[in-house]
RNA sequence: GGCGACGUGGCCAAGUGGUAAGGCAAGGGUCUGCAAAACCCUGAUCACGGGUUCAAAUCCCGUCGUCGCCUCCA
């Protein structure tokens, strides 16, 4: 089946055909670095890295970008915010360089865990400052920029169709608007250049023809994906919140400079809400996959407990919600493990689920088709072959796992060799109170036809 | 205040015109000395009220509720 993906510009499900044969541009919005990923982040990163496996599974080579927003940006857009790099910085009695590293390489770790592929091109904002600037020049040269008091802004007026992505209502939003306008002319322009404040030194800041300062919000991922992938490729990818601003922004850019719309796709992931409301930075339920870890989940529960939902509906997290997924998993990769030596792979089941993935990502559906697999009568040999191909999608790691060996202290492999000699002579009530000692232990006992096996609880 | 999305069994969640996938939980069963584990079986008419249609969870209108965006935000 046609692989077919939802476009946001277009608002439709399209078969997906690649600009370069078999060759596919994929540029994913990358993390803000001045603090942890949350799980909510992470629910973003997971769907782009099930669209790229989704990708390679359909025979495409993939060429991915994901930037690093190692630049602060201002907290809010009037003047008087503060920069959240520096902020940081000022916290924690560290560089902002320093903080970008750290949280860049906390980020490089959250991925591993969950087992999300690196892009083939990881950038660094404040490594491609040069190609920013120039990207603003050839902004200006076609005259869409104005200057203010404190910087180089973009005049969206300029563009007949600014907002399209997000079918803006220009005239709603200042009619219901909550902000200043400050010195900008319009309600939706937006800076490209920022000066430096003239009384203090910015930690981060870089001449450029305009004087000293730093880069606007949503230049860096025009720049730095016109710069890896060409100014139309073939998909870009963020989280929802990106719609009305940061990627109408980045599509305003490349329509002044180049004339296109950046990407032929456009897709964004939902968001994840904790008891039905956003998981933010700012508020209380921060979780980061290291929470989880504390908690006793493996982070690979999560993954799979984001596949219960569509990538573009929001998902509602609980602990509970957290907990059934992680009993499914286990149930899951302990059936595989159990069906030793993969063997020949069936098509037909291939086939079902690559129908199912291909249709926009259906990954509750490709679940629905993995379980039935699992519950099917085929041998295990075929079974196991199989899901493994799919797991080049789920990225589950269902091939590597293994039950874990655990460290039964001796005392308790005595009750339980206790137990079994007092089971062979039938001696049932002695041989239960010897399990329920051993349950009061903290372990737990299953009799197998291999002999008892002991868990600890 | 403006814009938008959603409301499906106890919970999470597919399905978007032809009588409701899957997972978790629950109940029943098989197995077991009893358990555990595993496996099998069982359950929803789709927020509410109208309308369109031979036919609606699925389209239209209204009501109620929840959430998101409008400010950096995945």
């Amino acid at each position: 089946m046609k692989l077919r993906l939802f476009d946001t510009y277009t608002r439709s499900v399209r078969d997906f055909e690649p600009l370069e044969d078999r060759h596919v541009g994929l540029y994913t919005c990358g993390p803000t670095v001045y603090d942890y990923a949350h799980i909510g982040n992470l629910r973003t990163f997971i769907f782009e890295d099930l669209l790229r496996r989704t990708l390679e599974f359909n025979g495409y080579t993939v060429t991915h970008v994901m930037n690093v927003t190692d630049v602060g940006h201002l907290v809010s857009d009037a003047d008087t915010g503060e920069d959240k790099m520096e902020k940081s910085a000022r916290r924690t009695g560290k560089t902002a360089w320093e903080i970008a590293e750290y949280y860049t390489q906390a980020f490089i770790q959250d991925c591993d865990r969950l087992n999300i592929k690196m892009p083939t091109v990881l950038c660094r904002a404040t490594d491609h400052i040069q190609e920013q600037i120039d990207f603003i020049r050839c902004i200006e040269e076609q005259g869409y920029t104005y200057s203010t008091s404190d910087g180089i802004y973009f005049d969206t007026s300029k563009l007949a169709d600014y907002g399209y992505l997000a079918r803006l209502d220009i005239e709603g939003l200042q009619a219901g608007s909550r902000i200043e306008l400050g010195e900008k002319r319009h309600l939706t322009d937006f800076a490209l250049w920022k000066f430096s404040p003239k009384d203090q030194q910015r930690q981060m800041e870089w001449d450029s023809p305009w004087g000293k300062g730093f880069p606007g919000w949503h230049i860096e991922c025009s720049a730095m994906s016109v710069k890896y992938l060409g100014n139309f490729f073939d998909i870009h990818c963020g989280g929802e919140d990106h719609i009305p601003v940061h990627h109408t922004n980045e599509i305003a850019q490349t329509e002044a400079c180049y004339h296109t719309h950046l990407a032929n796709f456009w897709m964004h992931g939902y968001f994840l809400q904790i008891d039905e409301a956003k998981m933010a930075k700012s508020s209380g339920e921060f979780l980061r996959v290291q929470t989880l870890i504390d908690r006793g989940y493996d982070p690979l529960a999560y993954r799979f407990f984001t596949f219960s939902a569509l990538y573009r509906a929001k998902l509602n997290f609980t602990w509970e919600g957290l907990d059934a997924a992680a009993k499914s998993f286990d149930r899951l990769r302990t059936m595989v493990y159990q069906w030793g030596e993969p063997g020949i792979v069936d098509e037909d089941y291939i086939d079902q689920f690559e129908e199912q993935v291909n249709d926009d990502l259906n990954f509750p559906r490709a679940l629905a088709v993995t379980w039935e697999l699992a519950r099917s009568s085929l041998p295990d040999a075929t079974k196991k072959a199989t899901i493994l191909v799919f797991d080049q999608v789920l990225g589950l790691r269902l091939a590597e796992w293994q039950p874990q060996e655990q460290v039964i202290p001796d005392e308790i492999l005595e009750l339980a060799a206790s137990r079994t000699k007092m089971r062979q002579e039938k001696r049932w009530a002695e041989a239960d109170a010897l399990r329920d000692q051993i349950i009061a232990a903290g372990y737990e006992i299953e009799d197998t036809p291999a002999g008892p096996r002991i868990k600890s609880l």
